[in-house]
DNA sequence: CAATCGTTTGACAGCGCTGTCAATTTTACT
DNA sequence: AGTAAAATTGACAGCGCTGTCAAACGATTG
């Protein structure tokens, strides 16, 4: 038989709503009582009833993250930093990925957040991108109330928590390392179009150049679309003429780098001897590609982390919101090397 | 306002109970009171609240996904297959990542694994591998009386529900396709040895090359641990001897099959002309290789499906506890070819 | 020592729902 | 029509907890 508050209760000899106000940390309790309390609970392996709980005062200690989005390492990395932030508050998270359709309208997407939020009345959600770029399902959680937070979106000017990094930088951190290597010819693989980081990335790579005072041609610099074949592609057009390779390439993602070493490959050039190769995520494959890729690491995991505590903690929720910019990391491997030609 | 049971009672001219009955699908609601009771709710939007819900009848609507596995493809699957399933009963699926330290004990898992439980009663656990393997955390919930299901397991006698597919007939059928495609010298890459999966998929190896009548040298089968480096390490004792190679090589999983693309790559092989490559898994790294790699699907997201129907289903309770076979599905991609010579 | 104030504690209602069981209506049958 | 049986409905308590507000206590002051 589970202990409730009640036993406890009897068996500290206080009352039920002394032992609430202990086990929730409430003010005005004497030490001694609260010792005691502690004590008896521990002795009765009590564990609060959440449902309970969240009943008398109308929350549900749960958070939702919500996704729509196909990449499974970004997703399963929030979650992870998501659900250890929810263990340190007593909370639990709920992943409630969007279904929809292929090329279903924002409205849908905003419906359908609706009918879940009713379904599950949560204490707040978080919103990945490109869900965390969509007006429409902001506005639909914000009029229900709901506290959010949202994940790297592009905009940044919202009116809500954000949390994010700063691709720019990143991109010219990694440029910048690569310049610092020796490398004066870098071409630049851009990612997808319609996805905010790409413009981003490339403005960092064309930063760092500019500083460098490192011209940037245009036929160094391709268009893909995140896609190990775009990579491929754009590593084609790159290396075609054996007279005038760059000595360094610069993927917006891990796919289209790992495109990019396949293509090299095949034309016999070594990576890092010949070529330095590097790419942005730090997804697995980085670490499977022989040779393991030099590459950002996002702060994912933190951005899910700090996500759930801009909703839960209570500190940071009298604050206005505001962007949190967390910290990526630049994990050189083995496909950079210093260009000694 | 959110509508309460109370208001749809009024509304509709009826008790309480009379709209819980409609509500829960329970019988003994006259098909008119039923109609009536349905549009009002509808009309006002209600949903229930679960915390309610659960407080009133002792349960949580919650699952419980519990892992212990590092892969995330492998996860997030389970996880989406569960997901879909919650939805249809209106449960809520809460993934809790057991976070151990680096060889912790069985019974570290097992008190972890008891604090969550405590902590938030869930109505069933899903357990993946290796935790479906864990005697002691089998124990701990069935001695909490919650219920669980095993994805996976291999031993197959515990007397709880249990998801699997079957490794054996799996690794047999792409073996025979291997055959049918005119291969007689087949190699095989063994996975880890503590993974049940690996001998269960050299067994099927075996049973097909046995059925051909076809032999298996000791020299064409070789151990690796499902990682792309084991995979590379084979591949090379493998292909080492240039008048002497198996014209298809059979992975036990897709990275190790990834290193034998690699090492084929470099020797300036073919694949699929000079040798046929085949994995296990179909992880994303299969679809992003080229060739694209011939694989097992397993059913993964369907796993996760009937994990949590078999946890929910009322009619699926009712049943003694038993193994559900699940369908895996031979992915013929580019990797492999009719073997000519 | 009484008056005052702040601190600590407890009694009680009620969150929204379901389980129990009794009341009522409908149906079936003699 | 009359009665038993089945189907349908409702009254009410209570799940385990917290919010509200009042009570009791102790410290501090003139």
């Amino acid at each position: 038989m589970k202990a409730t508050i009640t036993d406890v209760a009897k068996h500290a000899g206080v009352s039920m709503k002394t032992v609430s106000r202990v086990l929730n940390n409430e003010p005005n309790v004497a030490a001694k009582t609260r010792e005691k309390v502690l004590a008896v609970a521990n002795d009765l392996h009590y564990s609060p009833n959440l449902a309970a709980k969240g009943l008398a005062s109308s929350k549900s200690y749960l958070i939702a993250l919500v996704y729509d989005n196909p990449s499974a390492h970004y997703i399963s990395n929030i979650q992870s930093g998501a659900i250890a932030a929810c263990r340190d508050y007593g909370y639990h998270l709920v992943p409630e990925p969007l279904m929809l359709e292929e090329g279903a309208t924002s409205e849908k997407a905003a419906e359908s957040l609706s009918n879940l939020l009713n379904r599950l009345p949560v204490d707040g959600v978080i919103f990945t991108p490109p869900l965390s770029d969509s007006p429409a399902a902001i506005k639909t959680v914000t009029e229900m109330k709901v506290p959010v937070v949202l994940v790297a979106p592009s905009d940044p000017d919202v009116d809500v928590h954000t949390v994010k990094m700063d691709d720019v930088k990143a991109a010219k951190e990694m440029t910048e390392f690569l310049i610092s290597q020796g490398h004066k010819s870098i071409g630049f693989i851009k990612g997808h179009v319609e996805h905010s980081a790409s413009a981003l990335r490339y403005e960092g790579f064309r930063k760092a150049m500019a500083d460098a005072h490192l011209k940037v041609h245009d036929y160094e610099v391709r268009q893909g679309d995140f896609s190990f074949a775009s990579g491929v592609e754009a590593a084609e057009a790159l290396l075609a003429d054996a007279h005038d390779r760059p000595s360094a390439i610069f993927a917006s993602n891990d796919d289209m780098a790992a495109g990019v070493v396949s293509v090299a490959s095949k034309l016999g050039l070594d990576v890092p001897g010949e070529l330095s190769v590097c790419g942005f995520d730090d997804t697995p494959l980085a670490k499977i590609l022989s040779p393991q890729l030099t590459t950002v690491q996002q702060p994912i995991y933190d951005m899910g982390f700090q996500a759930v505590k801009l909703l839960i903690d209570p500190v940071e929720k009298i604050k206005s919101p505001q962007p949190h910019n967390l910290d990526f990391k630049l994990i050189i491997r083995d496909s950079t090397d210093t260009q000694s030609a």
